[in-house]
DNA sequence: ATGCGTGCAAACGATTTGCAGAGAA
DNA sequence: TTCTCTGCAAATCGTTTGCACGCAT
């Protein structure tokens, strides 16, 4: 009988998780939590993330380099506007679904999902002069 | 000097790439180059695919657990109908690009680039009874 | 001959997993 | 106590890289 069982590092990773503004990756989450005091291995992260992810309860999009996570609280369809620096996103509304119904079947295709992510820069990372080719602040070093 | 310099394995990738109907991950083009005789190493492999990304002669998706790959034609900007089975998909075309515009600057974003992929299953597979949770034959074991 | 391209194996970085101990129920 | 969850380290896995040799020029 599957048991769920509520502990500290599990609140702290939704928690954490929750208030980002943006796209994470698990690596800078887990940074994140150690800088605030909650230490929680790295493992743990990831489990969490995934069972989130699993639940329906977060986003992960991959990227080149792994992947990005985020909370989401739309459990609907939805896309994002994404800062291709500091990882910042907005939700955006779907454009027209039902043309890519109508292109799919022009093609014999039976649609499961599709993905449309939206990169480029937000105001402040514009503002600081960010290059659009630079290396994605998530998976810069140090 | 810069100089290029034509090689039977440069050739071997190109050519493999390209008799591809869809989408492919490097690992398994290289499987298949193996059984077509052109023993090719799995380095130069993806040495050659990323060169091919890089030149803009081939377009490079970050899925979970790697990158798919495929020759492209068209080097103007283009979407896909992905089947998520046997990664086969053809080009489309571009829905609504001034609605991303729109949205993006009501968000104060620069858009810099956007993704869009829709992901299905072909006719083929769909009339084979393949799931669509299933994992993608491109990163299916053995 | 010159030096780019290749193969191999080691190196890497992200993510996963085995296992023993910690803690929630 | 019972059994899930965690932490750590080792193991995976896709991909990259260092190095010595082969081959196109």
């Amino acid at each position: 009988m599957r048991e769920e069982r509520r502990t500290a590092q599990k609140d702290a990773v939704r928690r954490a998780l929750g208030e980002e503004s943006g796209f994470i990756s698990a690596q800078q989450l887990h940074q994140r939590l150690s800088d605030n005091g909650a230490s929680v291995g790295l493992a743990t992260v990831y489990r969490q993330l995934n069972a989130l992810v699993d639940s329906g309860l977060a986003d992960a999009i991959p990227v080149s380099g792994g992947q990005l996570f985020r909370a989401c609280e739309q459990r609907e369809h939805h896309h994002h506007l994404v800062c291709e620096n500091c990882g910042r996103a907005v939700e955006i509304d779907p454009p027209s679904e039902k043309w890519i119904r109508t292109v799919a079947k022009d093609h014999g295709f039976t649609v499961n999902r599709h993905v449309l992510e939206v990169f480029g820069l937000c105001a402040d990372c514009h503002n600081a002069g960010v290059e659009p080719n630079d290396r994605p602040e998530a998976f810069r070093d140090s």
